[in-house]
DNA sequence: CATAGCTCCTGACCGC
DNA sequence: TGCGGTCAGGAGCTAT
């Protein structure tokens, strides 16, 4: 599942490739999350900047306006410098033809998204990126901030993480990752964490995802990056996907539990309330 | 305001 | 081999 880590390897991936291209083709597969919101056709001609990344979003600036992509749960990026994409298959559902290559989004689930916005910080990028928090490797990222923002609520620490309005990136994967690190129970509720428990949780969750960042990402079932490569991240998970095996920090027993509709995996021999 | 639940979608997997 | 059921999950939306 693309988390923080796969959508900035994806960033990387073709960000300088693609920066300076001019827009030649846009072809549409079937609908994504919401409508591309605007004339495919307007899109023509337009030389593309520099790609950004905030949070799990990936912002592709033209010269009127730019496209804000969203991966999804299923979805991935590749970039083909050869003169032509090849065809597109079932699930390829946005191809960006340009003088560089071609950019196409493959999103079987189609819980992805491209969408036009005049700006990043106006129409409708300004409304889906409102109310994300800091991104994790942002300085005022502290033990502090994490600290007084679990304080304000009483939902288990887990959730307050995959909420992505105190800090963004970490996705079910990493934010089990992250409090394993951290040695906390996801069940925990917020406003009871200490602070220096949140001072290693903020930590922990730098840790894990620069960790991914450095390993590739994660690919369980299908994340590849721009290149076609996958990650290795979670040949070397602590806990996600490992019911039933023994910790290897402590030997315990790994368990699954089931919190807001999603599995959550931790130690119960090394994670504390 | 905070929180819980629902929803979109399809491939993988499991038991029969 | 086929088939139905279940699971996976990002995150916006709605209801409470």
């Amino acid at each position: 599942m693309p988390e923080l880590p796969e959508v900035e390897i994806t960033r990387q991936s073709f960000a300088s490739r693609i920066a300076g291209a001019r827009v030649t083709g846009v072809r549409t597969g079937k609908p994504l999350r919401w409508p591309l919101g605007c004339e495919a056709g307007s899109l023509l001609d337009q030389t593309i900047g520099e790609v950004q990344r905030r949070g799990k979003y990936l912002w592709l600036p033209l010269e009127r306006g730019g496209l804000l992509m969203h991966l999804g749960m299923s979805g991935s990026l590749s970039f083909d410098e050869s003169a032509a994409l090849p065809p597109a298959a079932a699930h390829d559902h946005f191809d960006l033809v340009t003088t560089r290559g071609g950019l196409r989004l493959t999103d079987p689930r189609r819980f992805g998204a491209v969408v036009w916005s005049p700006g990043l910080d106006s129409g409708a990028a300004a409304k889906l990126l409102a109310g994300l928090g800091l991104e994790p490797f942002d300085a005022a990222f502290t033990g502090a901030y994490l600290h007084a923002a679990l304080r304000r609520r009483r939902v288990a620490v887990k959730q307050a993480l995959l909420a992505g309005d105190i800090v963004v990136g970490a996705g079910n994967i990493y934010a089990c990752e992250a409090l394993h690190l951290a040695g906390i129970d996801p069940r925990t509720r917020s406003d009871r964490l200490s602070r220096p428990r949140s001072e290693r949780l903020a930590q922990a969750v730098r840790d894990t995802l620069a960790r991914a960042l450095a390993l590739g990402g994660s690919t369980l079932r299908d994340f590849k990056d721009a290149h076609g490569m996958a990650g290795r991240f979670q040949l070397q998970a602590g806990v996600y996907g490992r019911e039933g095996e023994a910790c290897a920090r402590c030997g315990g027993r790994i368990r699954r539990t089931v919190q807001g509709q999603r599995s959550t995996y931790f130690c119960a021999g090394c994670q504390r309330r």
